[in-house]
DNA sequence: CAATAATTTTAATGACGATTAAAATAATCG
DNA sequence: CGATTATTTTAATCGTCATTAAAATTATTG
């Protein structure tokens, strides 16, 4: 129990961190913010970091851990609700697009994979694959039972999830947008998929 | 005319060092990138570059000022052709899509703004405000006479923009999904805009 | 060819930032 | 309280990288 609780506290602390990280990095990029950056985000010392994470390096790995985690979680529970691929895919997209405006916290773009050491990069690839083959399954399987219209599932998934993963690029955090975007998003992305 | 050829000389070294350096940065970010990895890839040492270019940060900026103008002189030229506002919007999709694949070389994904220098940034925040209020009018003009479904322009161009810009992400020169992504992106992103 | 201009390299400089070890502080637990 | 553990800071170190000045090289031109 003490042990535990010391561990809600490290975890805890671990996860403050990976936000103000996600946010720095979403903002000036990986090799353009500086632990100092991070560290001033949570008033610590740029030192203090090493004593949750190995690196710099591994600061991302966690960070697009979580993104992924995040990202599978949400396709999971938007099947398990039911209903068809068509309105499956509709709800998957407003969670997403809650995740891309930071509503539990900000959330890492993956959009520096390159930077993570190779097995980090592995890890990361390997899941981000994986999600987007759910992605596309879902896709295939609106056009077999005909809830959606036929395409290149590939393209479609990779067209979406752009427009998905470039909010953080024009959104900063303006309430009124958040809600903008949440209600218009999922409209226009799965207007396309129509039968 | 000795001028001129002295001229066209410079202007079209510093044109290499554009496109090196945007393949640099879309890959591995502005920071990431150091001078003597653009320098490489052109045979040249690092040093080399000031000869051509202020410092670091003008490159970034000239590389987008250029992304910029392709983006202008694209839906301009979409413009111009004729056709109703639904098959412009198609077309310069076809062209946006041209350029992200790289087509008359790389270009620089306008993902790093806050990087550039106050008076930089305004300028590209100025011609990328301006593009978007171009095409959101092009949209609005569609939906006006009735070649394109009502829809929140804004929001609409946001979706748009990113998919297209997201595509240096996960394209890495297979010509056979270059190909791919000509004939299905424009499809993709215009038919949730049909009425 | 000689002279001048254009281009590139060599060789500093200086700052910044990641990382580490040792010391200091705070928390917990008996 | 005293001891042990957890957390953070201070104070180096080390390397990388942008930047610059001077020198070297190459091209151009009269």
């Amino acid at each position: 129990m003490a042990r535990t609780a010391a561990q809600n506290r490290f975890t805890l602390q671990r996860d403050r961190m990976l936000r103000a990280a996600a946010q720095c990095f979403n903002h000036k990029g990986f090799r353009g913010t500086s632990l100092k950056d991070v560290a001033g985000q949570l008033g610590l010392t740029d030192a203090a970091l090493y004593y949750y994470v190995r690196d710099k390096e591994e600061l991302v790995y966690l960070c697009y851990l979580k993104a992924a985690e995040l990202g599978r979680t949400a396709l999971e529970a938007t099947n398990a609700e039911g209903g068809n691929a068509y309105e499956r895919v509709r709800r998957y997209l407003k969670r997403h697009a809650q995740f891309m405006l930071g509503e539990p916290g900000p959330v890492a773009i993956m959009s520096e994979i390159p930077s993570l050491k190779a097995e980090h990069r592995e890890v990361i690839l390997r899941l981000s694959r994986e999600h987007s083959a759910r992605f596309e399954a879902l896709l295939r399987t609106g056009i077999d039972e005909g809830s959606i219209a036929p395409c290149d599932v590939r393209m479609t998934g990779n067209a979406i999830m752009g427009a998905l993963n470039w909010i953080p690029k024009w959104h900063h955090g303006d309430p009124a947008v958040t809600a903008q975007v949440l209600t218009t998003f999922p409209d226009i992305l799965s207007r396309g998929l129509k039968p």
